[in-house]
DNA sequence: TGATACAGTTCTAAAAACGAACTGTCAATT
DNA sequence: AATTGACAGTTCGTTTTTAGAACTGTATCA
């Protein structure tokens, strides 16, 4: 499996990951989320290398992540926004923070807090089932194939032919 | 900024991506979800190189993420098994594999589906706000600096003394 | 005129990932 | 007894990515 491969596998999570799966493209995309625009924003806040960043920016707009926009014209410069293809990647934003949050603070605390403008409040994220409501953890949820699936939903899982499984499970 | 200096920005996105945000983390924890447990599994089903799987499953279990157990004696061996920390990962697996369904899905649908099973019903992951229970999205909410933070939550932002770089000096 | 802001691009060195082969233990075959 | 195969790595030479720094180019400001 090569890595501009990745989009095409049937797999959700690889897609994914084959468009924001690694490290700079989040941070960028927290930046994003920060509100940060444009080029000379990301760069200085982030530390990244000039280079990766344009080529980072270049293959979010081809995804459909970001929208590349003018905002002034007599040196052309755009800025970088969200499109709703990105906005979605929301959830997966907060679930990062959320863990750092939870697993990854030092004594002072957490850096950021959240507040939802309509309750007024700090707030965690609690992901929830569509369908009943209840607060979903690993052990409750099971998988199984979809319409797209092929064989399994992972990549390749050859059979193992007899499995004998040595000297057993005592 | 380097990436073995991630871990301890004042920002918990940039900790939690110093943890999992590789393209191959990601994907191991995926199989770890999927109930892969052992080095061949993994390899295997991901066609991820020995060496890298190895050092990956090593970071892991530095990081509490995964424990290291005997399954056997005679030659030694050992499985990896998400550990709480681990399995407080699993919002993050959604999210991200639900935004796969959403956006990158081909004509075929879902590669995957997921089933509640206390409700039995095949769901979507949906985030909440803690406090009040509504769903979230960008737009509602607020941040702002917790007791870890350090003047932005961002990273660095080098400072140019008088920076004459440029151009000049010829 | 000269410095600064901004958005990139180009180049070389260093780091990471790939790929394939190799090590070593033990169980089951031949 | 020797061979094969499962399993869990390690080693090493090659290729790909990233880092780091400088350079390009337009336009405004002082």
């Amino acid at each position: 499996m090569k890595w501009g491969e990745l989009e095409e596998e049937p797999c959700s999570m690889a897609r994914t990951i084959g468009v924001i799966g690694d490290r700079w493209t989040l941070m960028i995309l927290r930046e994003c989320f920060l509100r940060t625009r444009r080029f000379e924003g990301f760069q200085s806040s982030l530390g990244i290398t000039r280079h990766l960043l344009a080529e980072r920016l270049k293959k979010l707009v081809r995804q459909g992540v970001l929208r590349r926009i003018p905002y002034q014209d007599s040196p052309k410069r755009h800025e970088y926004i969200l499109t709703q293809k990105g906005l979605d990647l929301y959830p997966i934003m907060m679930a990062i923070v959320h863990w750092g949050d939870t697993h990854m603070v030092d004594a002072r605390g957490r850096p950021l807090l959240h507040q939802h403008r309509k309750c007024g409040k700090d707030f965690d994220p609690v992901m929830i089932c569509s369908e009943c409501g209840e607060p979903l953890s690993a052990k409750e949820v099971h998988t199984h194939p979809g319409p797209g699936a092929r064989r399994t939903p992972a990549i390749a899982a050859p059979e193992k032919p007899k499995a004998k499984t040595r000297r057993s499970a005592a």
